[in-house]
DNA sequence: CAACGTTTTTACAAATCCGTAACAAGACGT
DNA sequence: ACGTCTTGTTACGGATTTGTAAAAACGTTG
């Protein structure tokens, strides 16, 4: 059973949607505040999150940011009232996936909950493993023989890259260009750099890598 | 291969869209206005179909409507700046498969592109064949009897050459200005010690060769 | 603004490759 | 068979490319 946690001070609304879910066999977890809210998020790691922005204390606003903060990526849902100032770029910073508008129905509510919970189930739950590695790509979390690797951006950026295209000669070209983006140009010996990096994370020796091969002249292919 | 047409009035994207295009293995095929891009959806029938949503003239939203009507059933995906008014129903209604958000890694658009293209139907890989040889020219790979062979930049280079023009007698002076290019000037025994490279990792007997061989006093020929 | 972690660049050593020279072997014409 | 021209083969110096660490630039956070 899918839990979602409903983080909202208005006990009436929130006794609402826990009863809805109910009825439509989800689990709920119920907040009355921003701060229990995260520490919740956290523990339970529901299947989706429903926040109300305008909160006494900790807002929805910071509530978001800190459960993304803290790496979590789970789905995430914005309540918000009909006044309330609703930037969507604010929200896409805040890394909100959805929003509704109170008063909202029970039925669109829960129309919308699906539809969120469909999109991130169908991004792939898969966890992708190489020699003594595991990366879960959903949770963006990195384990090498179960323990915990900590990556950087940058370098896990690249390894997702490098995991998509096994067994390819990628050029640093190439790589700048779908790891980077279009609007950034570093040098292409940073990606030299990073590939360093994640070999000293990664490999088994690093000076005799077995997944992050040097192709002389043209680039790297990575080989699981 | 598979053409993608992109249809962006924004020259910059288009270019760096179509860079990547090329690096991966597609055929780009650009359009400026949406008028042009409906024309060239349909006359082209490319394989999938990227549309910026705000253009002057005819908007995204309207070339999206177009395509459809004309019966095309293209995978179709939309362009959307940050603030643009994203509503998905809409999207589903003008016939639209998946979006991306302005701006975006290419490799997310390279990654949704695939996607899109995968649910469709399957990529083609290209591999060129030889003896005991397989050359993957994807993935810039080269295996003789299932194992990895290691080439270096000319080997490969002149060896996908030679795949291209088979059965063909090819000077040196040919050789040399397709393969290196007509800005740099080796002497012409240089291909010599290339030819004779090739042989010694490919040919069954290097002594004695059966696809790279020798046409005194012209060139060389290949034989598959 | 200071302190920190990250990204990018830089610099230099090490590894690899390329073009060429040199000589051996073969091909061709006489 | 002989001499001459072309090709096969190998080895080496110079050039290019990569590994690596450390510095510089950058961005974030308190």
């Amino acid at each position: 059973m899918q839990t979602v946690l409903v983080i909202d001070d208005d006990a009436a609304l929130r006794d609402t949607i826990s009863l809805m879910l109910e009825n439509e066999g989800f689990r709920p977890s119920l907040a009355a505040d921003g701060r229990t809210g995260v520490k919740l998020a956290l523990t339970q790691k529901p299947a989706l999150i429903l926040v109300d922005l305008r909160m006494p204390g900790l807002g929805g606003v910071e509530v978001c940011k800190q459960i993304r903060a803290a790496g979590q990526n789970t789905p995430l849902m914005v309540l918000s009232a009909i006044g309330d100032e609703m930037d969507k770029v604010l929200l896409l910073e805040i890394g909100a996936d959805d929003y509704v508008v109170k008063p909202f129905g029970t039925r669109e509510l829960l129309a919308r909950i699906r539809a969120l919970l469909r999109r991130s189930s169908a991004e792939e739950t898969k966890v992708l493993a190489f020699g003594d590695v595991e990366v879960d790509l959903t949770r963006r979390v990195v384990t090498r023989r179960g323990e915990d690797l900590k990556l950087t951006r940058a370098e896990y950026n690249l390894l997702t890259y490098f995991l998509q295209n096994p067994d390819r000669v990628l050029s640093r070209d190439v790589i700048l260009n779908s790891v980077w983006g279009y609007e950034s140009f570093p040098n292409t010996r940073t990606v030299d750099a990073h590939v360093v990096h994640l070999r000293q994370k990664l490999e088994r020796d690093a000076s005799c890598p077995e997944h992050f091969l040097t192709v002389h002249g043209v680039g790297y292919r990575f080989l699981t």
